[in-house]
DNA sequence: CGTTGGGTTGAGAGAGCTCAAGCCTAGTGG
DNA sequence: CCACTAGGCTTGAGCTCTCTCAACCCAACG
């Protein structure tokens, strides 16, 4: 849960003007695609789906936004929205509206803290791709959300995350890029490895051997240094 | 060809600090999987691939920068790059050192510009995501090169776009998640459909009534904040 | 207690992947 | 200037895997 808009507290003490919006519930709305950028909002708690209609009527979904997360920016630059953002759960969000004015600290680190929060963004949507294998892209992306909102727990001596997940095995699906049976069946090979418990939209994912992070980190020292030979300093307006 | 780091002139007159790097070549590296960000670049002309490693030891390709495109933003959040970026021409790129310093405008207009072009970079990001189609995908992606490095010239009466791929086959794969046969095969298909013209990586798109599937999407491929006509916006609405 | 929508499972067909071989272009060295 | 070579590109033949279609189960809800 997040108890305000900006977690990260401004050290200066400058104020940042947002917009405490009411609850909404399952079904609502933020923005609906071909309307008009008026701000940017972020998730107090609960989660936010945000889905492209594609030209054909099949739906997909860019991402799942959880407390913390910030949503809207992909419609900043053209200032119209082509997406669909949806409440897939009870939630709060907080409204920064756009163009940010002077007292809400257009000119300090305000504008900082959002690019941290963009690139944030955009290495979580390098790793939404799918991959070959899609037990591998369903268990990247249960272990993801587990993350995010899941509870460890002790199951039988080893610890476990138990989370519920907010949406269906087709938006899922609709996110990694595959169809629901897809998702289905890959969950059920998952179950079946002991990987996963499952019982409808609650799991346990168990801790297993699931996190291979093989090869580490090596062929640093092998790489040749980046081109930043001499260069010539200038300064542009 | 972008004559300077920041096409955008700042209208208050801040100066912005960054350092203009010596031409590379294709294959320099900018920077590699594991190497702490030191900040971001733009590229002023030529073409940077930003790609990812896969556990598996494939290659996925994240993103082809043009000029005037920003890369590295990825990274500013964890402080290290997850992604290695190559170049396939010959380039030209600017550094932008990070945190900004004061002089670079750190306080001024420069992160509002950031965060615009970070909004442009999650806009393309959606869209390079495989379609259920790969013709639609590898044509839809032809387009958008096209319109940053194509050029408009007449063919038989009807305006066409030409263009030299500075990416493999294999590459383009990589990017749109097909294999590299798959793209050949689309290309191929596309060719006898009158779509495109094919010579090595030498193409000519002509403006057939091939894209405009359905009303849809308008402003979606057009270009960022930069003003640069030159792209034939219709053909890809 | 019936209904509804999400979830699961099965069978079949089509599509893209893999493997493999040949072609052709661009870059190299004589 | 030209032959040569290497790597990119193309094309073909199976095969595997996912998608589609369809039926059924199940839990939540009125």
């Amino acid at each position: 849960m997040e108890p305000r808009c900006w977690p990260e507290h401004a050290p200066d003490g400058s104020a940042v003007h947002v917009e405490r919006q009411p609850p909404i519930y399952p079904g609502t709305t933020l923005w609906r695609h071909g309307t008009a950028f008026t701000g940017l909002y972020t998730v107090r708690n609960g989660c936010i789906k945000v889905m492209e209609t594609d030209e054909t009527g099949g739906d997909r979904v860019l991402s799942f936004a959880f407390a913390g997360d910030m949503i809207g920016l992909e419609a900043l630059a053209s200032g119209r929205h082509e997406t669909t953002a949806v409440a897939l759960t009870e939630a709060m969000v907080c409204f920064l509206p756009w163009p940010l004015r002077a007292e809400a600290g257009a000119d300090g680190a305000l504008p900082l803290r959002l690019l941290q929060r963009a690139s944030t963004l955009l290495q979580q949507r390098s790793r939404a791709i799918r991959l070959a294998d899609p037990d591998l892209s369903v268990q990247r992306f249960l272990k993801e959300i587990a993350a995010r909102i899941g509870r460890v727990e002790q199951s039988g001596g080893a610890p476990a995350i138990r989370l519920r997940l907010p949406m269906s095995r087709m938006e899922i699906g609709q996110y990694l890029g595959y169809a629901e049976e897809t998702v289905c069946r890959s969950m059920h090979r998952l179950r079946r490895q002991g990987e996963i418990e499952v019982s409808g939209r609650t799991l346990l994912l168990k801790s297993k051997a699931g996190a291979p992070r093989s090869a580490a980190l090596p062929a640093l020292a092998a790489a040749p240094a980046p081109v930043r030979a001499r260069s010539a300093d200038s300064t542009l307006a």
